[in-house]
RNA sequence: GCCCGGGUGGCGGAACUGGUAGACGCGCUGGAUUCAAAAUCCUGUUCUGGUAACGGAGUGUGGGUUCGAUUCCCACCCCGGGUACCA
């Protein structure tokens, strides 16, 4: 019988289930190993071939490890909550929770079909409420949590109260926003205007509950306050910034704009310093490491003042050149700055207001699509120059951001290109500070050279410049170094309806948080998954009696971000069942942070960092013993769609032409409207289906789509050729290869090896089908090395002979050296060599074949599993020790040097393989054809590298 | 612009610390088997000159280090990804 690997793997598909063969439980004896999937977004698409590039991957090593002894934890489970259950609810009135439910019924089986060795007995759902208790409870802890610069870490925020009450703000260091006073309701207090946000003791003491709740606010680790926020009005929420690509929502590319709402926000700029500095001892891609860097976006510099002449005040700018002070010849603020209104004069407010109207016009996508085109306007205020008390001119500019340092700043035309073109566009003066350099064409942004002009700076260098003017500033008090983020709080709100609750509720406008005890918060049914009339969250059209938990005034109508479950879902696959904790101690303490964790690089900036600063909060307050999840990281390539392309003649529309017979056409009907070539033809995309390889199916075609029927074609005998474009799989191209017809054609193990051997599991690559057939015959030629020609098991278990022996040894190092440095497709070549060279031995020896059968098992489990049975074993391939190499097996007893001369290989000599250098040089130099390429004469050097080449240097 | 990756046959790709470049697979050539086809097996396949033996060139381009470079160094070109008036 031939290899029926549709009988196969449903026959181990069911015994897998049934025997629990993948279950796994904490065992102390042995060393655990943690191998974790991006768990999917259950669409209502499933999968297509790019989905289980990274979980065949993970599966491969997950097993791989179990074969060395190692406790395995490889579960999977789903990111329920997002944003196309909600549109599908709002179209057809279904709860997303059905609809959830049925897609993730049909990932389980899709995944299923493919032989995955996960503990499905750990699986977690975000949107199931015993989870997102959890999720909810973390926010709690982030809600009592203060970030402790001084120790640097988060605190409950009793310790922060405690200090209070102490000391006032005195000796506390926290993680902050700088100017949070400023955005106080003041008649509400004590203080008195000139309030800087310091208090005393006594001055916590006299305050009431309702107080100290508004000052505690600035401070906790999630907290509510009015933000300037991404709104889309076409999606109905707001965005965090990683949601925002080019001005447009990642999701659906609707136009974003920024407004002032009141939103809650995770202090993730806490923890930037740590972030950045924790990717150094993380084994990930250097592309990944660079991009959170890039987002972090720490830049060293310093806080100026400068005082405003004429009026009370001054404006506060952020610079990196703190060096070039003496530079200055204008100041810009961002057109949104709050003292432009303040400062304007009389005589500029005309120009003022209609720039910053022309400003506002402009979506924030045409501000970063238009940056060459210089723009400002003179605001008719001066501020002083913090050393030389000069008169420096206070105008506005769009370049200027609102959001980034202090949305202010100091205009150094010499050194910096920007506020060059600026000064030069408005004919401002361009004082030159730079020794021996010619700043009249552009700005010159080196950090080499010396200074000139520049006060007691001039003659330094940048290094010496930037210290000596930190000291000064920090010494008159009028500035200091600082370290500024690119980036910003995290927007935790969302306007949604299928997402989680928030644990909060209100009395007259001031947030409460549930007890833990309450928990969870499940969502309440609604009407309608639409916003209210009003423009409020859909949660808010639950009426009261359709919350199970309701307090106060009202209920939180926002709920949860989509990345709020998966940013730590990786902690309760570990413990997923439990109901007095997130995770027990100690099983957080055995399974520890994430081995090898494998997903798509387009996280970079969003869940990763996201998942990064949960981490280490928890860390900080002591509900984990790890401050980073992943150690150790694998993106996966997108597979991408090739896309057949037909060429139509557009002055006969049921005429298509073969591709490479395109001069051939032309050349024999020429047009009669004299168009060239590369006009004469549309190009079509068909579906990918209709070839098989460059070949299209003519009849195929005609059937596919009417307007194929009366399909003629060009040669109309003979191959007839398509075109391709390489471009992401989607069902508007025709490119989609659907895995479940890959599956039924070839089965599961033929399709996980070849997603392997396709390439590099990290290169993104165009999918071809073409290939396939090369693996499926590698399984059924192995499957004949056991079977004779009637197709019944037989296997000789005799001694292996030492030919047979160097061929499993050899493949078992390749093997396993190449699982060990995750070179999952080298793999599958070493078994194609180990079952090219038994063919030729026509050797079935049982050794032999046990051995390459556990080798075969991560790649081909179904295949391997049935092997094995068949050999005579009981047990589960999958609990089968890694065999051992041996190395008397891998070297042959002559070794063949190729002789080079003068670096060209010239002949080769067969030598023993122990022979020492020295002895392979002279056997070399004995030799006849060394004689001859020599011709007498002496050679220089011999270079004889051990088992390698032997180079003579003449 | 800046940052990160990457350029190897007709194609996907291999070469792990500098050591026979092109493993393995696809495709293509020729052959065996077959009435025929499918399937299978064998052979050849970097380009180029040559019937062949054999020779020349060759890992994006140019240079360097080395007995020896796809691998290390310098400069440049191209492709992919990220990011951007970030002060």
């Amino acid at each position: 019988m031939e290899y029926n690997f549709r009988e196969i793997e449903e026959k181990w598909r069911k015994h897998w289930a049934e025997q629990h063969t993948y279950h796994v439980s904490e065992d102390p004896a042995k060393e655990k190993y943690y191998v974790l999937d991006m768990f999917p977004y259950p669409s209502g698409a499933g999968l297509h071939v790019g989905h289980p590039l990274g979980y065949i991957a993970s599966d491969i090593i997950a097993r791989y490890k179990r074969h060395r002894g190692y406790n395995v934890l490889h579960p999977m489970g789903f990111d329920s909550f997002g944003l196309p259950a909600e549109q599908y609810a709002i179209q057809t009135g279904q709860h997303p929770a059905i609809t959830t439910e049925q897609n993730i019924a049909r990932y389980r089986e899709q995944l299923d079909r493919l032989g995955f060795n996960y503990d499905w007995s750990r699986e977690v759902r975000t949107s199931d409420p015993a989870y997102y208790r959890w999720t909810q409870w973390i926010f709690i802890q982030l809600y009592n949590s203060w970030y402790n610069k001084a120790t640097n870490r988060a605190e409950h925020i009793d310790s922060l109260i405690a200090s209070f009450a102490f000391n006032g703000t005195y000796n506390v260091d926290a993680a902050i926003d700088r100017e949070w006073y400023k955005r106080m309701d003041l008649s509400r207090f004590h203080f008195g205007e000139h309030f800087s946000g310091e208090f005393t003791a006594t001055d916590w003491d006299v305050l009431n509950d309702e107080q100290k709740g508004i000052i505690l606010q600035h401070y906790r680790l999630a907290y509510l306050a009015d933000t300037w926020v991404n709104w889309c009005e076409a999606l109905g929420t707001v965005l965090a910034n990683d949601e925002v690509k080019d001005g447009l929502s990642e999701r659906g590319g609707h136009p974003v704009e920024q407004r002032l709402m009141k939103q809650w926000s995770l202090r993730i700029t806490a923890y930037a310093d740590r972030l950045l500095s924790g990717l150094d001892t993380l084994d990930w891609s250097e592309s990944i490491k660079e991009m959170q860097r890039n987002w972090i976006g720490r830049s060293q510099g310093a806080m100026v003042r400068f005082m405003l002449h004429g009026h009370n005040g001054h404006i506060d700018v952020f610079t990196t050149r703190p060096d070039t002070l003496f530079g200055v010849s204008f100041i810009t603020l961002a057109p949104e700055h709050e003292l432009v209104k303040r400062i304007t004069s009389p005589d500029h407010e005309a120009d003022v207001a209609e720039y910053i109207r022309q400003t506002m016009l402009r979506t924030e996508r045409d501000r970063q699509s238009d940056v060459k085109h210089i723009s400002g306007a003179f605001t008719g205020a001066y501020a002083l120059h913090p050393f030389t008390g000069e008169k420096i001119p206070v105008w506005i500019g769009d370049y200027v951001l609102a959001g980034y340092g202090t949305g202010a700043v100091m205009a150094v035309p010499a050194g910096d290109q920007r506020d060059f073109l600026f000064a030069k566009h408005f004919g401002l003066p361009i004082p030159n500070i730079f020794d021996g350099v010619d700043v009249s064409a552009q700005a010159y942004a080196e950090k080499t050279g010396k200074l000139m002009n520049s006060g007691f700076l001039t003659g330094l260098d940048v290094a010496r410049a930037t210290a000596e003017v930190i000291a000064e500033l920090e010494r008159k008090r009028i500035g200091y170094g600082r370290i500024n983020y690119r980036l910003r709080d995290a927007i935790f709100s969302r306007q949604r309806y299928w997402g989680e609750p928030f644990p909060v509720y209100y009395e007259s406008d001031t947030p409460r948080l549930l007890s833990e005890n309450e928990l969870p918060l499940t969502l309440p049914k609604i009407d309608k998954y639409l916003p209210t009339e009003n423009g409020e969250p859909p949660l808010a059209r639950a009426r009261r009696e359709d919350w199970t938990i309701y307090h106060g005034d009202r209920m939180e109508y926002n709920t949860m971000p989509g990345w709020a479950g998966s940013s730590w879902y990786f902690l309760r696959y570990m413990d997923p069942h439990n109901e007095a904790n997130m995770v027990s101690p100690d099983r957080v303490k055995y399974w520890g942070a994430v081995d090898l964790y494998m997903g798509g690089a387009e996280h970079a900036t969003g869940h990763l960092l996201y998942a990064r600063f949960w981490t280490k909060f928890l860390s900080d307050r002591g509900y984990i013993p790890f401050d980073e999840p992943f150690k150790k990281m694998i993106n996966q390539g997108m597979i991408l769609g090739k896309s057949c392309i037909l060429l139509r003649d557009t002055e006969h529309p049921d005429l298509y032409v073969s591709f490479d017979k395109q001069e051939a056409y032309v050349a024999a009907f020429p047009s009669g409207k004299g168009k060239s070539a590369d006009d004469r033809f549309q190009h079509l995309r068909v579906d990918v289906n209709l070839a098989d390889g460059d070949e299209l199916h003519r009849e195929g075609l005609r059937k596919w789509q009417p307007e194929f029927s009366n399909a003629k074609f060009y040669p109309d005998d003979g191959t007839f050729r398509c075109g391709h474009e390489v471009e992401k799989m989607s069902k508007r191209w025709h490119n989609v290869v659907d895995p479940e017809v890959l599956c039924d054609q070839y089965g599961a193990d033929t399709m996980r090896m070849y997603e392997m051997f396709l390439g590099p599991v990290e290169q993104s690559k165009p999918w071809d089908t073409k290939g396939i057939s090369g693996v499926h015959n590698f399984l059924r030629k192995l499957w004949r090395l056991a079977h004779d020609k009637e197709g019944i098991f037989s296997v000789n278990d005799a001694t292996p002979t030492r030919e047979e022996l160097q061929v499993l040894h050899r493949t078992l190092k390749r093997v396993t050296d190449d699982l060990e440095r995750l070179s999952w497709n080298t793999v599958v070549s070493a078994l194609m060599i180990a079952v090219n060279e038994l063919t030729a031995l026509n050797s079935s020896n049982k050794t032999v074949l046990e051995g390459i059968c556990v080798l075969l098992s991560p790649y081909a489990p179904h295949f391997a599993e049935e092997l094995w049975s068949k050999l005579g074993h009981n047990s589960s391939v999958t609990a089968q020790a890694w065999p051992v190499y041996d190395m008397q097996y891998l070297e042959d007893t002559n070794f063949e040097y190729p002789v080079s001369f003068n670096g060209k290989t010239r002949f080769k000599i067969s030598l023993p393989a122990d022979m020492l250098p020295a002895d392979v040089e002279r056997a070399v130099l004995d030799t006849a054809e060394a004689a001859r390429y020599l011709e007498g004469k002496t050679p220089k050097k011999v270079v004889v590298v051990p088992k390698r080449i032997v180079n003579v240097v003449m």
